[in-house]
DNA sequence: TCTGGGGTCCTAGGACCC
DNA sequence: TCTGGGGTCCTAGGACCC
């Protein structure tokens, strides 16, 4: 989906379109921390970003409409689009709240792309939601190929046409290659995808490790089988929760009574998902922006508050001990997260599974 | 020009086991 | 008395994605 956050906030104000739009917190008084969740295109003309602090949008665009976001109507907006592709691809796997790969198996680009444009048509008529397609035999040059199409596009890359479509693109197009990454190369004078293809391999394994070979196959057009196939669905392996002060504190007592708040709020959204936990991360983010974190496997699956606030609270309390006397930071940001999540009647599903599996093998 | 909140996956060292 | 090679689990940290 194109600036998924703004347009579906655009279906409630659509006297809005055409116009700079930015959902996130607008900067006002002491709650001015918050970055940029999406903007409109016709904000990213005056240099809007997601992910960019707010006070800095609000310079760069000073009369755009702010929208505080929604995250239920996100949400809602998202099943009605899964229901919508259910009618056009036998298998459909949610990537995120606003993209999805689907699986098809048609006879020409000129088909596949004819087929993109039936969708993208009913997502605008039906839901007034505008969306952007990438097609390729290999689900990571079909996204890759999407965002070079956004915003509206449609852009299908036959087989054969991998490597020649790749090829100029800068190596940060490819999913996986962040800003580290990106800059790691740089030093060695990789800059495009074309030029992953003339590195040499030794130099690029030095840097990379085995992750060398899989870039270099899918630079040459010739992705591994798994970068092929869609990505498995599965249960959440984590949830967490985050939470930045207003001003960064060093008052102990209000760091654990903010911690205790979240673990409760997180155990309770857990049971509520039916899920049981059996780790727990407690991360610190410091005024300097370094973070530490400690965690805790416990001996047994638990649910309910109990023992994420009371473990929580300790590995809370072990980290600003040593911290005390050392650096002595203020804290700006807690996390509360919790891993190894089993589904309620944890072992069941397992045997269940294992015999129906058993049964089909007949 | 100050940097949110929710996730996934990978690496690496140490403890421990056979 | 000093020792190999394989494996798993736990913990911490980091890169990356939307």
């Amino acid at each position: 989906m194109d600036a998924y956050y703004v347009s579906a906030e655009l279906r409630d104000r659509p006297e809005l379109r055409g116009t700079a739009v930015i959902v996130g917190h607008k900067p006002e008084g002491a709650a001015n921390r918050g970055v940029v969740l999406s903007a409109s295109y016709e904000a990213r003309a005056l240099g809007v970003r997601s992910a960019m602090p707010t006070v800095s949008a609000m310079r760069r665009a000073p009369d755009a409409t702010w929208i505080p976001p929604d995250f239920s109507k996100y949400e809602r907006t998202a099943r009605e689009i899964r229901k919508l592709l259910e009618r056009w691809a036998d298998r459909i796997v949610p990537l995120s709240i606003d993209e999805a790969a689907l699986e098809v198996e048609l006879g020409s680009p000129e088909e596949v792309a004819a087929w993109a444009r039936d969708i993208q048509t009913a997502l605008q008529e039906e839901l007034h939601l505008p969306a952007s397609f990438g097609a390729s035999p290999y689900s990571i040059v079909a996204k890759i190929a999407c965002d070079a199409a956004k915003p509206g596009g449609i852009r299908v890359v036959a087989g054969d046409a991998t490597q020649a479509f790749l090829g100029p693109l800068p190596v940060s197009a490819i999913p996986g290659i962040g800003p580290k990454t990106t800059e790691r190369l740089d030093r060695i004078e990789v800059r495009t995808i074309d030029d992953l293809v003339r590195a040499p391999i030794a130099a690029l394994r030095r840097l990379l490790g085995e992750y060398a070979d899989s870039l270099r196959a899918l630079a040459a057009g010739r992705p591994a089988p798994e970068l092929a196939t869609l990505p498995e669905g599965s249960g959440p392996r984590q949830r967490s929760l985050d939470r930045t002060f207003d001003r960064d504190t060093r008052e102990e007592s209000e760091i654990l009574q903010r911690v205790e708040q979240m673990a409760t709020e997180l155990a309770e959204g857990l049971r509520s998902e039916g899920l049981h936990y059996q780790n727990v991360v407690v991360r610190i983010r410091w005024e300097d922006f370094t973070q530490l974190q400690k965690g805790h496997q416990l001996s047994a699956a638990h649910e309910g508050p109990e023992a994420l606030v009371r473990e929580s609270a300790r590995l809370a309390r072990e980290l600003l001990e040593r911290e005390r006397g050392h650096r002595n930071r203020a804290v700006r940001r807690l996390s509360v997260s919790a891993g190894e999540l089993t589904a309620r009647r944890g072992r069941q599903p397992m045997l269940e599974e294992f015999a129906s599996a058993a049964a089909s093998d007949k």
